[in-house]
DNA sequence: GTAGGGTTAG
């Protein structure tokens, strides 16, 4: 009864017993290749345990099987890439186990191809968000693994979008770039906010590149990256660029709309040198010829170039003509005048303003109070900046760091230093952090009080806080300077440059103006060769005028002259200040400068 | 979605 079946089981006993030989051979063969054997598994079983998603089952089913492995032939096998991802998943999230960027990629490509995009784009925001440490170019060569270029574009495409949409810009601006060395195609979608967040950084010339490769990579633009990048170069006061970048447009078949128009304006407003309104105005009347009809934010610009222009009636003009229009003032506007009032020393025309603002319905704000408490500071109004101050605390909105250094520095420059460190002890008992600048105020005072050893107390429990910047340096180094202590200010420069902070123009201007005030020349000249020699800080109008001073002051006139052909030489433009040097310590005293023509053009023009 | 306002100290 039992022979054929026992041969039968013999066979099988036979077969696994060779099976589990060739296993062994080929397992001892793979340890001395390196090349790992195929397990053998049943595709069919472990799909369905995924789909069914019986998790502990197929934990069982694998144990003995190495994951990656397991999940190579997953994706080899042609298996549902959903499936794969869910796999993928299960590993990474239960069993912790990390899966190569090969491998990740592979699947990537095979929901690419069964077109899961948005999976592919989920799990790459979750690729990046989870602080993925794989470095760029790593990814791009599991990217590269597979053939199809769209395909790798629509996958480097998304993660360009991740990286920008997780903050991770640095990341992503090097998607940019490696895309453009793979030849992989990106859409302005990932683009454009790549290109926002390296404005917001104030990168304009990085902005100005994605634009380039952008259009040298025939990613078409759309008016709103054209708009980001006039306002790149409009930050960088590079109008001609972005009036090209307008032009560009018009060939891409866009309009500049409301906001290039604005941008524009706004570029020229806060352009630096004469007649910067006349080109705003300009754009202004080119808007209007092109039927873009200005808004409240284009009124709102130029209110605020205007007075800043120096022409406060020009922004009452433009305020004006915006209520002739209709168009209604928001807190920005009135904030802008307040500011401008305040600015001219109009006090009372900004209250005035802050009371038609609050009938027309419009709530001061934070920056409303900045500005009124800042006008009253400097106009001498403490008791209205106080009242101000304390209204803004009745209301429950709690006052800013910035808002009591304000009242601070205005306490310090009437000489009231004491009422001035009752708020810092007031704004500490109210839980607000006094911070470098509160100190600043405060050591400024002190030392303009000639209390410089109270200010170097403070400046010590400053230290003690690991807070002093460069600025503390230079109120401090300026105090001992005055009192003709320039060694102990020389010994500050020392401590700044341990402490990490660099020193600039202004911290060895004043350390030359220190000994050029002691008459010790040849110290101020020391220092000057330890600027340009060990900082690689080129002299710059403001240190030849000081070391002007010193040389005529002391009556060498022949060096003073020297150091004047000197600057010029170098095509540096003598200011002002330069000409009352001249005039006063050497022409009044007899003696012609070579070049004292062109300084009496310089004066004469500004 | 892209444009506009304020803030001390040298």
């Amino acid at each position: 009864m039992f022979p054929k079946s026992f041969a039968v089981s013999r066979k099988i006993s036979n077969f696994i017993k060779q099976a589990s030989g060739l296993r062994r051979l080929a397992s001892s063969l793979a340890t001395i290749t390196g090349s790992p054997c195929p397990p053998r598994f049943d595709v069919a079983v472990i799909a369905d345990l995924i789909e069914k998603q019986h998790w502990s089952k197929l934990g069982f089913h694998v144990k003995d099987i190495n994951p990656n492995e397991l999940f190579r032939q997953l994706i080899s096998s042609e298996l549902n890439p959903d499936l794969c991802l869910r796999y993928y998943t299960w590993l990474v999230k239960n069993r912790d186990i990390s899966v190569s960027l090969e491998l990740t990629f592979k699947l990537l490509h095979s929901l690419a191809n069964a077109k899961r995009y948005s999976k592919i784009r989920s799990f790459l925001d979750g690729f990046v968000r989870n602080g993925s440490d794989h470095q760029v170019h790593s990814i791009f060569h599991a990217i590269s693994m597979c053939d199809n270029v769209c395909v790798n574009s629509i996958i480097a495409d998304m993660l360009v979008l991740a990286y920008a949409n997780n903050s991770r810009f640095e990341l992503g601006f090097e998607a940019f770039k490696r895309s453009g060395y793979y030849g992989y195609k990106l859409s302005a979608m990932s683009c454009k906010p790549l290109m926002v967040a390296l404005l917001k950084q104030n990168r304009s010339a990085d902005v100005e590149y994605l634009y380039k490769e952008m259009i040298r990579r025939k990613i078409q633009p759309n008016v709103f990256t054209f708009n980001v990048v006039i306002n790149a170069l409009c930050k960088t006061g590079k109008m001609n660029k972005a009036r090209d970048v307008m032009e560009d447009m018009k060939v891409y078949g866009y309009s500049p709309n409301v906001v290039s128009y604005n941008t524009l304006i706004d570029g020229y407003c806060k352009l630096g040198g004469n007649g910067k309104m006349y080109k705003a105005d300009a754009v202004l009347k080119e808007m209007v010829e092109n039927e873009v009809s200005p808004n409240l934010t284009t009124f709102n610009i130029l209110i605020d170039g205007f007075w800043k222009d120096d022409n406060l009636p020009g922004s009452l003009k433009v305020f004006k003509e915006m209520l002739d229009q209709d168009v209604i003032p928001n807190v920005i506007t009135y904030n802008s005048l307040i500011n401008g009032l305040c600015n001219g020393g109009k006090i009372n025309e900004a209250i005035g303003m802050r009371d038609k603002m609050v009938s027309a319905g419009v709530q001061p704000n934070l920056i409303t109070y900045h500005s009124l408490i800042n006008g009253f500071c400097k106009n001498g109004m403490m008791k209205e900046a106080l009242d101000m101050f304390d209204s803004v605390k009745g209301q429950g909105t709690r006052p800013t760091t910035r808002m009591y250094n304000m009242l601070i520095d205005a306490y310090c420059k009437l000489g009231k230093i004491d009422d001035g460190f009752a708020l810092k002890e007031e704004m500490e008992r109210e839980g607000i952090v006094p911070d470098v600048g509160t100190y600043n105020c405060l050591i400024a005072g002190l030392c303009r009080n000639g209390n410089i050893e109270a200010a170097k107390k403070l400046f010590d429990q400053l230290t003690n806080k690991g807070l002093p910047d460069l600025v503390t340096f230079h109120i401090l180094m300026e105090g001992y300077c005055s009192r003709g202590e320039s060694r102990k200010a020389a010994m500050l420069l020392k401590e700044m440059s341990k402490m990490g902070l660099k020193p600039r123009h202004l911290t060895y201007n004043i350390m030359m103006k220190g000994y050029c005030k002691e008459g010790n020349l040849k110290a101020a000249t020391n220092m000057r060769t330890q600027m340009e020699k060990e900082r690689r800080l080129r002299m710059n109008v403001a240190s030849y005028n000081v070391l002007l001073q010193g040389y005529s002051q002391k009556g060498k006139l022949e060096d003073a002259n020297m150091l004047l052909n000197e600057m010029l030489e170098k095509g540096l433009v003598p200011n002002r200040i330069t000409y009352e040097i001249v005039k006063e310590e050497m022409v009044d005293k007899g003696f012609v400068p070579d070049i004292e023509g062109h300084l009496f053009n310089v004066s004469t023009k500004s």
